[in-house]
DNA sequence: GATTTGGTTGGACAGCGATCAAACTAAACA
DNA sequence: TGTTTAGTTTGATCGCTGTCCAACCAAATC
């Protein structure tokens, strides 16, 4: 139940935070937050073709650069996105990521 | 007046340009790029404590990346952001980038 | 208490990236 | 043509980072 270091939300920085998505795992990771919603790190893991200690790192820069937060609940963690405090503090920005990352907008083709 | 390799419109990709972002010097030079359109390579490394090398693998970093367009003009580098371009297949992209850069939202104090 | 389970930590390794300095290149100018 | 100017390229350094494996740890279960 208790929830391990996180940046407070007043203190998340920017560059922090474009650092940590700037990882196709953790993109990929927090896309899926952000249309699952919380979830068991072992569900995570599951889907995903990298060892779990790694996972676990980039669970922690994650964590640590204010992105997401991490609950101990008995022997298991859940994670899920700080959504709202990110977009009180930078308003427009983790939906946009979002939005990109899930539906980047292709060129028209040019006929003639 | 030539224009050394950048990606088409259309191959622009999301790590990338996170990853040309999640640098303070970038970050910094994009805020200004953003505020005062395009400059001169050598009128912006003049106020940037950074080797003018550095700065030329910054440029290239975000030119690679697709931020930015590098005009050769004469012996000088002219140097801009691809705004209209970014932002139509990431929308609102790089402006929720821009707003936090320079308008972090500081979480209102509480009087208690 | 011993074992299983879910996840972290530490070590090792390879690769990358930010930085500076020095050498280089191409354009402009004297 | 030689020199200055604007910026790139190359080389070196050094710290960081993504990855795996092995060891560890705490909670839950037997």
């Amino acid at each position: 139940m208790n929830v391990p270091w996180e940046p407070p939300a007043g203190e998340i920085r920017l560059v922090d935070v474009l650092d940590a998505l700037a990882d196709p795992v953790r993109l990929a990771l927090v896309a899926r937050l952000a249309s699952l919603g919380s979830e068991k790190c072992t569900d995570i893991n599951a889907d995903v073709n990298v060892h779990k200690s790694t996972m676990s790192h980039h669970y922690r820069v994650l964590r640590e650069a204010g992105v997401t937060r991490t609950v101990v609940h008995g022997r298991q963690r859940w994670v899920r996105l700080r959504h709202a405090e990110l977009d009180a503090r930078f308003p427009g920005l983790l939906d946009s990521v979002l939005s990109a990352a899930t539906h980047p907008v292709q060129p028209t083709a040019r006929h003639g």
